[in-house]
Formats: structure tokens, sequence, C-alpha cells
DNA sequence: GCGATGTTACTCGGATACTAACTGTCCGAGTAAGCCAGG
DNA sequence: CCTGGCTTACTCGGACAGTTAGTATCCGAGTAACATCGC
């Protein structure tokens, strides 16, 4: 199985869509972004609330209410998003296999757990750089990839959407 | 959950065992580790398995046989190791949610599928950046790092119990 | 007009299936070493 | 002796059950904007 869930990959995506082109933040609701990128409404509306409680993006309740980035798009992170939805989940979970060892029978002497497990250290270090990596990319950065690939109609055609799918709802009311 | 199975763990002790004090190698069989790491037989067997066909260790069938190290310690890397077990999988999997989106209507323009998603990039080389740590580390850096904690006589005391596990088992005979 | 009331469209949060993967166990097959009896 | 069969202790591989986490859905509660209706 993969590590981050497709959770992960929801999040990251409604999250570039709340920005357009010229960097500019816009404010959506859940319904909105699951329709634009056809994504189960509840599992994303669940994870808003994470991004949420995560302080990533505030959200404002009742008719008209949605959600908006909390800060910067310039300042969230991939790794923040992967934090905010996946909690900080590690890649490696040690199970203390050194003291086990059957010479010891029940009780491991003081050398064996001094410090950490030598392979949970190498695993530790070895996440700590995906989270690096992870830290350099923020949502401007994939957001400003995605647009420059895009011709510049994209831009427009999502925003068009967006007011278009709101007017219909009032409309059919 | 974590993304490296404890199959892993077990994995690595158990070749971390395969070497003594000074770097040289033995060979075991499978009871031998379990036994002396407290772990699941048939669960290890199905590891030692893996670690063979990715040709990490070498095994002679029949009595007396067991698993030797197919290479010197410091040519294998725990990267070997994890992805003998585990198998070369990805961090993340891609769902293409760039080609859902409702504007495109069924048929995503061509430009949207050029080249990788952005998303999918972050964390592919985020992994890349994970599996060089883990590269950088083999089984005998691991191995010399415990016995460096460990007391002079902990190198001689592994040796007899195996020494004394197998004269025992002989006798029982 | 204007305030009270109701409707609508949201955000929240809990409860609950469904599915897939990991973990662990069981068992039978094949293989080689060593023992043992019969020639 | 020594040769063939038997036992033993291994590696292999498939099958399977239990557990857990991720995915998805449903529903009720709270909230705020807005319309509507009665005064």
């Amino acid at each position: 199985m993969a590590f981050y869930s497709s959770g992960v990959e929801y999040g990251i995506h409604s999250l570039m869509n709340m920005v357009d082109a010229k960097g500019n933040e816009r404010e959506m609701n859940v319904r909105e972004m699951a329709e634009l990128q056809n994504v189960p409404y509840d599992y994303l509306a669940k994870i808003f609330t994470r991004l949420s409680r995560a302080g990533l993006v505030v959200s404002s309740e009742g008719k008209g209410g949605g959600f908006r980035l909390a800060r910067a798009s310039e300042l969230i992170t991939v790794l923040d998003v992967v934090h905010a939805i996946d909690g900080q989940k590690s890649m490696f979970e040690c199970k203390e296999i050194r003291q086990r060892l059957a010479l010891f029978e029940e009780a491991p002497p003081a050398w064996v757990c001094d410090g950490p497990c030598g392979v949970r250290s190498v695993m530790d270090s070895a996440q700590q750089r995906m989270e690096e990596e992870l830290a350099r990319h923020t949502i401007l950065d994939l957001a400003r990839k995605m647009h420059r690939k895009a011709p510049d109609t994209f831009a427009i055609e999502v925003k068009e959407w967006i007011s278009n799918r709101r007017t219909q709802q009032t409309k059919s009311v």
C-alpha cells in the first residue's frame, strides 16, 4: 500500500485549485471542489476538516460558506498538507527486535537499549530526507507549474465553471 | 500504517545476525534466526525466500542447510533489503486527478497529460531522497554499529548460543 | 417597512460498511545429510 | 565394507484466517445567509 493516502492527493489538488494562475486565492466550498475534480464529496469534506484543524485553511460556516487558505499559498508546503491529513506517521515502526534476543531471557542488558535502534536510526534519517524534500515545495509552486503548462484560457475556464455552477444553483432554487 | 512492513525489520535484523563482530559472515538457518530473535518462524521463512529470490542470500537445501549472504555484507544496502522484501512499492500512488477536472468532460486535452503530474513529481523526488539515504547504509555498517555498543563478550555469547543450540538439537535426536 | 419565521446551503462530527494489505499460521513437497540394516 | 532405504532437518510454495488501516457513504447537528410572511 502507498504510504501517503489518496486523501493527501485529493487535498493537495484541492488546495491547488484554490489558487488561480496569478497566485491569487479564492474561497471555495467542498461540493464545488468535489465536483470540479470528480472526487467523492463526503470523503473530501472530512479531509478539509483535517486541513482546518491543522490550521492550513479557514472555514466559514453557514450558507455561502466554504474554505479559504489560512495563509499565503507559498507558505503552505506539501509536507504541511501531508501532516495535516495523514498525521505524523512513521515510515517504519521499530518493534525493538534488538531487545528480544534469546540470549537475554526477558532482561536485556542496559547497553542494548542505549540510544535508538540502529535500524530505526537509518529509517528515521531516510524519512527526514523525504520530508525535507516535501517541505521544499509549496502549493503555489504546484499551482504555478500547472498553469504554466496550461493555455491561458484554462484559468478563465476554471473561473467560469465555478461561477456558472454558482449561478445555476441559485437559479434551480 | 507504516510504509515498510515489519518483515523488513525482521529481515534486516536477521541479516545483521549473520555477521559477527569482525564482519565475518556465518551461515544460519531460519529456525535458528527465528528463535534467536524471538520472531515467528513461518513468517521469517517467507522473508528469506524473498531475500533469496532477490539474490541477497543463497540457500542450501536439505538437512544442515540454511542461508548465507550472497555477497559481502558491505555490499548489501538497507535499500536492497527493503526492495527484496517489500518490492519496489511507491510511497504515493497518483490517481491522475488532473485528468478528472469536470471542465474536460471525459476528454482531457493533451497538455494535461504532458509529462508527469506535478504532485507526483514532488512525491517521487521525495521518495528518491529517502531511498538514497537507505542506500547509504549497509548491513555491515549496522552490524558494526551494534557490536561497537556491545561488550566484547556479546559476540562470543551469540556464537555460543548458536553452537549450543546445534549440539542440543543433535543430542535430542 | 420590518421583525419574526422558515428554508437553504454550508461546515462539522459520529457511525458504519467495504476493501485491501499486512501479519501470522498451517501444511505438503522437494532435497540433502546421516543412520542403519542386509547383503 | 558398502549399498540401498529410512529418518531427519532443512528450503520452498501455496492456502488461509485474523487484524488493521484506508476508502467511502450515510446521517444528524449546528450555523449563517436569505426569502417569506405577518404585523
